[in-house]
DNA sequence: TTGAAAGCGCTAACAG
DNA sequence: CTGTTAGCGCTTTCAA
């Protein structure tokens, strides 16, 4: 279909400068043994020619690429965003380049062999490491240092940088419990994934020190998608001893919590106090008390440690936890029903 | 640094399934010559040995590489990101794959250098064709095809695809003025990139259609940040005749207009009417009214115009325009102030 | 300080 | 149906 590619090469400007193809090659990689005038006239002769080199040339002759990978689920969905924002910071101060490969809709099917794909694709050329956002797969087959944001297992085979899921559940039940709610409803995440795992648990043992019998009536599963929270949370509101306050897995069914309070003529939190997970941008507008994991911290540490990886330098730990904060905003109040 | 590349490669393949390359290679391109049972061997090898065909050498050497190129500003920018769900959604109808290139922090500088860096490295090598957002470069040397999305210029030299800025402008205008305000701030965007220029534009042009004379005090510099749009707001609503309505260039100085009126005590729609312009997600979530540009749409029309480009297909127009719509949501009223 | 030559992993003729 | 051969554009010895 596409015809000859015209590009100029690196033989074009060896030519029009008469000069060797390696000396050409030295320019461009800097090396001190050229000539500096050597050197002046083949930068002119690239300038002038607007050459510029080929990726995938120079990445299958040399080792160090100096560029990273990042395999993210959804590339607009506002966790993988947070993410992506640390990342890019920590690339900023780097020396290295990123390339992104996104895996398209987060409900695809096939995501593990899919990450295996790009990651192979990635790591057998282009790149020097990848960092994977959260991973469906346990391990990787790959040949160049590999870390991951918040993987879905608990301990994976490649090192990865993860949240302190149980303590940021119960310090939102703390929290909760301490303005004296002792119904509180739990739309869970994904069950296969260890963080909801975690949450739930978080919220379980909280309640239990607190000495409050859990309602397994309260807790219902979810998914993190804003819809699924929508409908757990109006199946919670409607009955007849609706839960004073709810704690959803993350922050994106909270926000299917808060739709379902407005459309049943509940506020928040005057009738219902709220709290989220995960501390994304719609929670801060919307005023979400919720717990900050500091995904972008997370993003940031990957990248730190992906470096080091690639430098061939120690790294301290195989499972870097990132601590977790509670951010009390305006979505939660005193319970007013007397119980 | 980095020890060698111990992949497996295509020739370790051939070696251990007892056949040439050029065989592995058929079977890995689905090339239909291949005896089905030479095939299934070659598959069980590839397989058992886990390997997989190096990008880098692939690119080098196919002409067609069914890979598209993305170059955006800043990834975790609103903007960009309702781009990218367009150029995702037309990628995942696509057999192209689509490689992501950021170009990191939006205030950097070199924007221009910058992006014909990218434009260059995916264009030479990896990819078929590249889409550029945002872009500040009038033109680029390049040997591919290359679709902008939203170029900062008027008539850059590459085809494009643009929003209709002026008119909705103006019907963002007809709307406040057919509400009776007639005292209307404006926050502009940038004024080196043409949309910002033509918002004014028609924010100008309605104005006077509607024989309210344009008092230039309401009418601030801006550049397209939060913190601008709540810093000019400040500015207009201190005043001891603040405007009844504000129209902010786009929907992140809008809402920045909304941080200011929450700091001053001032409430929307009650006491101020704002309107932004882009539709993102934080717009829709604040029930700001806005012109929805349909940035998701431009995404996936760059995106297929793109792939025609590279199939050789003609297309249509060189600039292609996405129309606008007016998105009334609950941010405007009716000035309550007599005039 | 420079050039010649080898080869990275792969695809695409061309023979057989 | 399969193997041989010739590069793609580049970096990197090795010699000069």
């Amino acid at each position: 279909m596409v015809s000859k590619n015209n590009a100029v090469t690196i033989q074009d400007v060896a030519r029009e400068a008469r000069v060797s193809v390696s000396t050409v090659s030295r320019v461009l990689n800097e090396k001190v043994d050229v000539a500096s005038e050597t050197r002046d006239h083949v930068l002119s002769v690239i300038d002038r020619l607007g050459y510029s080199s080929s990726l995938a040339a120079r990445s299958m002759r040399s080792l160090r690429k100096n560029m990273l990978g990042l395999v993210v689920p959804d590339i607009g969905f506002p966790y993988s965003i947070e993410v992506m924002k640390g990342i890019n910071r920590a690339i900023a101060e780097s020396p290295f380049d990123l390339l992104v490969f996104t895996t398209g809709d987060i409900k695809k099917t096939g995501t593990a062999s899919h990450e295996q794909h790009y990651v192979s694709l990635l790591n057998n050329s282009l790149t020097d490491g990848v960092i994977i956002v959260a991973s469906a797969a346990n391990n990787f087959q790959t040949n160049a240092p590999i870390v991951a944001v918040d993987p879905h297992h608990v301990d994976p085979e490649y090192p990865s940088v993860q949240g302190k899921n149980y303590a940021g559940a119960t310090s939102v039940m703390e929290y909760l419990i301490g303005l004296g709610h002792s119904r509180i409803g739990f739309i869970g995440g994904r069950p296969e994934i260890w963080s909801a795992v975690r949450r739930e648990q978080g919220f379980r043992d909280a309640l239990n020190a607190a000495g409050i019998p859990a309602d397994e009536t309260l807790i219902l599963p979810g998914d993190f998608t804003t819809e699924t929270g929508r409908v757990r949370a109006l199946d919670l509101l409607n009955r007849d001893d609706p839960p004073t306050a709810i704690f959803a897995a993350n922050d994106q069914s909270a926000l299917g919590v808060y739709q379902a309070a407005e459309e049943l003529g509940r506020r928040v939190p005057e009738d219902l106090s709220l709290v989220g997970y995960d501390n994304i941008y719609e929670a801060r507008f919307l005023g979400l008390t919720t717990v900050d994991q500091n995904l972008s911290e997370m993003g940031y540490a990957a990248t730190e440690m992906l470096i080091k990886l690639v430098n061939r330098e120690p790294v301290d730990v195989k499972t870097y936890k990132i601590p977790t904060r509670l951010i009390v905003r305006d979505s939660c109040r005193r319970p007013q029903r007397s119980e």
